[in-house]
RNA sequence: GGCGCUAUGGUGCAACGGUUAGCACGCGGCCCUUUCAAGGCCGAAAUACGGGUUCGAUUCCCGUUAGCGCUACCA
């Protein structure tokens, strides 16, 4: 009769730092899944966390996003706009007993290291996080509770979890899990100074927003049978479940900057490829089942499932991106990388006025010309600068290399004359002209190849000469090579 | 410390009871060659360890070890 409904799911990201890899991953496996399963996909910012949050790296997160094209069907929503829902859900779980109110000061986490300091000096035994779960509030007695009001305590309010039993939920990634309840403890839902946690408004907002997939991180997995627990006291349907593992550094830590950059931001700075970078990132705990890696977004949207979701964390490589890199500059129409070049020769202020700018047919070329040689998209306004402008210089290295020989003048000379009485300007007639003055000085054609490549582009690290010339025109080759020849004697 | 999750070459993934354990990155070599890439070919390199179950375990179960996660009035 009704057709199934169409999933919802939400990317979450705290505006406590720029977007990093690991959030960039989980929106990407969101806007996949949404994608393929003609699903919607929201937006919403968890900045309950008052101390912690910076509303400036909100933009960040967002041009993020849209950098790697993810883009979202609702939102950007902020729970700091939503505080009286989660209020109000706290208020009616402690109407129906489900939670209570706790007087205890608050206890900040006190971390590993302190765990760690404590065993070494073997005074009591007794765990860290067994003395923060103990709170006395659960039992506290009417009286008890009238009187802590009268002093004025300020009072936050938790969960009342139960003492028995076993809490259950399906993850599509881990299978179904459960958890013995007396392993959870009574978790604060609304901190003492009236805003929520995490646990509850995320859960709040997940059933207010009618989502039907949670995918996010492996980190809360842990956690996830107190949600679980808080859809059942609210009188929800819990959505489904589906964590994926984490990425981690080199040395298997959690990603940091120590690993280098863990921002995506700076991924564009460097001149990756958003494609090639969604690409690399899909692969990191997911595969569509068989050997296939250069998989364009088409074709990753048509194949994105969460039964090829692995449950292992996956560490960050940086080769590897950079080789999809490769993959994503040389493989797709020349068309596709045409704006990306665009906007690079615009940020290196060689676009106005150019030839690239006013004859795409030229520019397609030339960028087809270069392409197999480059690895970030600032290769095509450093050593390829030749190709764009006039006003590029000589490569010390290359100069070195090919400008030692003292025929090369006279040779050059020479050459700048047969090309410029050249009736045809095409490939072969480049080629053939070379050879002959190279002959007729008796020198091997590589000898002047490289030093003329050197000459009309400046790097010995440049695509085939006579490609090159023909791309160039005549004007401008035999215009360098003159130009160049003063530069050769001195080498 | 407690609880949980995970475990295939250095890295990312395949093989979901039967394969000479496959692919890719990276690494080494060769070919091509007009520099440098790309490309082609070849090579080194893995089922963490120990027990079971089974005719047969990378695969299922248990234990050990290791890594990670959670254990906060962080998310």
């Amino acid at each position: 009769m009704t057709s199934p409904e169409k999933p919802r799911v939400r990317f979450a990201p705290s505006p406590t730092g720029y977007l990093h890899v690991g959030g960039a991953r989980t929106a990407l496996f969101n806007w996949l899944f949404a994608r393929r399963e003609g699903g919607t996909l929201l937006l919403r910012i968890e900045d309950t966390d008052v101390e912690r949050n910076r509303p400036e790296l909100v933009d960040g997160i967002l041009e993020g996003l849209k950098w790697l094209g993810i883009e979202w069907d609702e939102g950007p929503f902020f729970q700091s706009q939503r505080l009286p829902l989660y209020k109000a859900a706290a208020e009616r779980l402690l109407a129906g007993g489900a939670a209570f109110p706790c007087y205890c000061k608050a206890m900040a986490y006190a971390g590993g290291d302190a765990v760690e300091e404590q065993e070494g000096e073997g005074d009591d035994e007794v765990p860290k996080a067994a003395k923060i779960a103990a709170c006395s509030c659960h039992d506290l007695s009417e009286a008890e509770r009238a009187g802590r009001e009268r002093e004025g305590i300020p009072r936050a309010i938790r969960f009342r979890v139960p003492r028995t039993g076993v809490t259950r939920f399906d993850d599509a990634v881990f299978g179904p899990r459960e958890l013995q309840n007396e392993e959870i403890e009574d978790f604060v839902l609304l901190r003492s100074n009236g805003l929520p946690t995490y646990q509850l408004s995320v859960v709040v907002d997940d059933i207010d927003m009618r989502i039907t997939h949670i995918i996010r991180g492996a980190d809360h997995l842990s956690n996830t049978p107190k949600q679980a627990l808080l859809y059942q006291s609210l009188g929800a349907k819990p959505p489904v479940f589906a964590h994926v593992p984490l990425i981690l550094g080199s040395d298997r830590k959690r990603l940091s900057k120590r690993h280098g950059a863990t921002n995506v931001g700076s991924y564009a700075d460097e001149g990756f490829l958003p494609e090639a970078f969604r690409n690399f990132l899909a692969l990191l705990g997911w595969s569509p089942g068989d050997d296939t890696e250069y998989i364009r977004t088409g074709e990753l949207v048509e194949r994105f499932s969460l039964a090829g979701v692995s449950r292992t964390n996956a560490i960050f490589d940086r080769a590897k991106l950079e080789w999809f890199n490769t993959q994503y500059l040389q493989k797709p129409p020349v068309e596709d990388l045409l704006p990306y070049v665009e906007a690079e020769l615009k940020r290196a202020r060689l676009w106005e006025g150019s030839q690239a700018s006013h004859d795409r047919a030229w520019f397609a070329r030339t960028v087809d010309l270069i392409r197999p040689r480059t690895r970030l998209l600032g290769d095509f306004t450093t050593w390829a600068r030749g190709f764009f402008t006039d006003d590029y210089g000589y490569d010390d290295e290359a100069r070195e290399k090919f400008w030692k020989d003292e025929r090369l003048p006279a040779m050059l000379t020479k050459l700048a004359d047969a090309l410029e009485a050249l009736p045809e300007w095409n490939h072969d007639a480049c080629d053939a002209a070379s050879r002959a003055v190279a002959a007729a000085e008796g020198v091997k054609a590589g000898l002047l190849i490289n030093a003329t490549r050197v000459a009309i582009v400046g790097r010995a690290v440049a695509p085939p000469l006579f490609e090159t010339m023909v791309v160039l025109g005549k004007d401008r080759v035999v215009e360098r090579i003159r130009k160049a020849i003063p530069s050769v004697r001195g080498a």
